[in-house]
DNA sequence: TCGAAAATGTTAACACCGTTAACGACCGGC
DNA sequence: GCCGGTCGTTAACGGTGTTAACATTTTCGA
C-alpha cells in the first residue's frame, strides 16, 4: 500500500466530512488508509502539517480559476465573486471554517488579489483601505461559515430550541421562529454581503473613506485608514 | 482549599492568558488550584462545562451595562457601540474568539437586542432583514478577532514574515509592509465596521434592501429577505 | 546482476489528555 | 454522638500526538 501526500490529504478530507475535526485523529485516519499511525511521519511532519495541507487543498479546489474577473465585472461584482467562492470554498467540507485556521498564506491567490487591489486604487480607495475592505468580507465570511457550522453540530440536542417569550420579546420570537424551521444560511450571507459591498460602492465616492456628508449617509467621520 | 464555581473560572481564565487554549489542561488548571484533576468534576460536567462557563464570564464581564442604547444614539449609533463592545469582549483574553464558540446563548442580551430590533423596524428595516444585519455584523468581529488572535499566535516563526515581489505585486507589496511593521487591527476593524453601517444607512432608505436604484448605489437587486 | 543505500512501513513505548470509580476526610444538624 | 452530605483524594481506563528502533521493500549504480 503505497502512500503518497495526496492520497492521505484526499482520505483526511473524506474522515473529516464523517468524523469531523475533533474526531479526525492519526490513529483513525491511518487505519482508514490501511496503515498504521507513525507511517503517515513519512509524509507529514505532524499533524499540524496534515491539518495545512487539508487547508490548502480544500482552497485551491474551489479557487482555482478565479484569478480575473469575469468580462464585464467591475471590483465590486468581482469582489461580489471572490467572496461566493471562498464561502464556497469553506462550506465543502464539514468544520472546514475552524479547518482554515490551520492554513498557510493564500500564495496561489496573490495574482488575483494584485489586480483586485488595482481595481479599488482605480476606483478611488486608497490601498490600504482596499485591503481593509477585503480584509473585512473575508472576515465576515469566515466568521458567518464557522457560526454556520457550529449551528450544524448541534443539531437540535434536547428539546428543538431555546424558548422566546414573545410576550416580552415580540420581534426575536419572529426571528427566532424563522430561523427555528430552516434558517437560510445562503440568504442570510448573501444580505450581508450585499450590505458591505452597498457601503464599500458608497465609499468609493468619497475617495475610500464610509459616512461621508452627502446623501444622508450619517454623520460621524470616524472609520477612514490613514 | 475550598473550590467554588466562580473561582474556578477566574483561575482558568487568567491560565488561559498564560498557555492559551491548547494548553489548557485540566490537570494543568488543577495544580494551579492547588488540586487534583477529578476535583474539578465537583463543580463542572466536564471540559465544555468549564468552556462554556468561561466564555459566558468572559462575556459578561464587558457587556454587562449595555442593553439600552446612550442617549442620543440612533440605531446606527447604538449598533456601532454595540459591536465596539463585543469585540472588546472577545479581545479581553487569549484566544477568546475560539472560546465563543463554546458560548451558550447569551440570554442576558436578549432585552437589549430586542430593543435594537425595534428601532432598526422603526427605521424601516423588516425583522428579518434587520436580524440578518445584526448577524452579518457578528460575523464580521467574530472572523476579525479570530484572524487577529491567530496572527498573535504566530509571532513571526522563522523569518519575520512571507516576502512579496513588489515588482510583479506592487500593491500587495505595498499593503504587505505596512502590516508588517505593525498591523493596526483596531484601525482595521472600525473601517470595516463603518463601510458595515454605511452600508445599513443606506439600505434604511429603501425599506432595508441594498443596492437600490438611486444615487449610483448599484445596479444588481440580489440580497433582500423575503 | 547484485549488493548497497534509500525509502517506507512496522512495533513498542512515552507523556499527556478527559473522564470515571472507589474511597476517605471533613463538617453541620438531629 | 453519629450520620449523611460535601468535597477532595488515588488509581485506573482508553484515547491522543509523537519518537525511537527495527524490518522490509524498492531503487539504482558499479
Amino acid at each position: 500500500m503505497k502512500l503518497d501526500r495526496a492520497v492521505v490529504v484526499r482520505e483526511a478530507l473524506a474522515l473529516l466530512d464523517q468524523v469531523g475535526l475533533d474526531g479526525l485523529s492519526l490513529r483513525r485516519l491511518a487505519e482508514e488508509l490501511g496503515v498504521r499511525a507513525p507511517a503517515l511521519y513519512r509524509h507529514f511532519s505532524g499533524k499540524e502539517d496534515l491539518l495545512r495541507a487539508m487547508a490548502d487543498s480544500m482552497f485551491d479546489a474551489e479557487m482555482g480559476a478565479l484569478d480575473r474577473p469575469a468580462p464585464g465585472d467591475d471590483w465590486a461584482g468581482w469582489l461580489v465573486a471572490r467572496s461566493r467562492a471562498i464561502r464556497r470554498a469553506l462550506l465543502s467540507h464539514r468544520d472546514g471554517g475552524r479547518l482554515k485556521e490551520h492554513m498557510h498564506e493564500p500564495v496561489g491567490q496573490w495574482p488575483g488579489l494584485e489586480l483586485l487591489l488595482q481595481m479599488m486604487e482605480e476606483a478611488g480607495f486608497p490601498v490600504e483601505e482596499a485591503m481593509a475592505a477585503i480584509s473585512a468580507l473575508g472576515h465576515q465570511i469566515l466568521g458567518s461559515v464557522i457560526a454556520q457550522q457550529e449551528a450544524e453540530r448541534l443539531t437540535e440536542p434536547p428539546g428543538e430550541g431555546v424558548h422566546v417569550d414573545p410576550r416580552r420579546f415580540p420581534r426575536l420570537a419572529r426571528a427566532a421562529s424563522l430561523r427555528a424551521g430552516k434558517r437560510d444560511h445562503d440568504r442570510e450571507f448573501e444580505y450581508g454581503l450585499q450590505v458591505f459591498v452597498a457601503g464599500l460602492r458608497g465609499a468609493a465616492a468619497h475617495g475610500g473613506t464610509p459616512g461621508g456628508t452627502s446623501g444622508g449617509w450619517g454623520t460621524e467621520a470616524a472609520g477612514d485608514l490613514r
